[in-house]
DNA sequence: AATGAAATCTAGTCCAC
DNA sequence: GTGGACTAGATTTCATT
């Protein structure tokens, strides 16, 4: 992963349907050297996938929130089978599994603060595995549209 | 948003370079019609865009953790200059500003355990808003690929 | 608004360097 | 590993319904 595998890598994470021939000018090589490179990029999984990104206010999923989430007792059982039971349902959009004072942050995105109430009281609570939550409601969530490699 | 929108918006979540004649053949359109209604769903702000994901292990990213930071005090000014502090910082990768116990989550991505340590005693330890933080390391993280509309 | 055909442009392969 | 030519196929426009 040189230099020009990293400059692709840029590109194609800010604009994933630039044409092949738009992104070796960029990064200076041939069209033909930049589609081999990053069918090598796709093949070593270092680009997993490429995704179109939908605004949430769209999909009619104006309020986010992060639950925190404890579960008991503490086995992997417990925490696959929580964790795939929260995938599977329609408000999560990500689960984080955690280290320290939780177990969980499941990130929701629902139509507003009253689906959020109705989505804990329907969805987590009477679960016997969750020993305890707390919601946090999102004001604002930017995320870094390029993620750069780090120094070693 | 009809339906034929909403399949299209889930097949580009998933697969954001299919070919048009693929997506339009996919939803049961014609290529013309899918084309023009997937400019109509960016022009409209739906699709905000098409990216690259990226395995954070080939960006020397290997360890991720959530930062829980409470700043102080909580005006305007601090809050918004924390959170362009953090977005400037190569480590992080998104930010969320919450309610409830803690101001902010800085979702980071690192090389290591020892650089989250450098990283918390460097750019964060010494910060005068800063009233407190404690870190979260992340075991895993699930995103869902593909984020459907909610109903009313 | 959706379609089908035509013109333009691109992807992907091959070969020379 | 790189860059240029070639072919098959895709995108995109436009007249038509």
């Amino acid at each position: 992963m040189d230099e020009i595998d990293a400059a692709i890598v840029a590109h194609l994470q800010a604009h994933a349907r630039q044409t092949n021939r738009d992104l070796a000018q960029a990064v200076g090589v041939a069209p033909s050297t930049c589609l081999e490179r990053v069918r090598l990029l796709r093949d070593r999984g270092i680009i997993t996938g490429f995704h179109a990104e939908v605004d949430l206010g769209a999909l009619n999923r104006g309020v986010q929130a992060l639950l925190h989430v404890q579960v008991r007792p503490l086995s992997r059982t417990v925490i696959e089978g929580f964790k795939a039971y929260a995938m599977g349902l329609p408000e999560v959009l990500s689960v984080f599994v955690v280290a320290g004072g939780d177990d969980f942050l499941v990130h929701v995105g629902v139509p507003g603060v009253d689906s959020l109430h109705a989505f804990l009281m329907d969805k987590f609570s009477g679960r016997r595995e969750i020993a305890g939550f707390r919601s946090s409601v999102i004001y604002q969530h930017t995320r870094k549209a390029v993620i750069e490699p780090l120094d070693p």
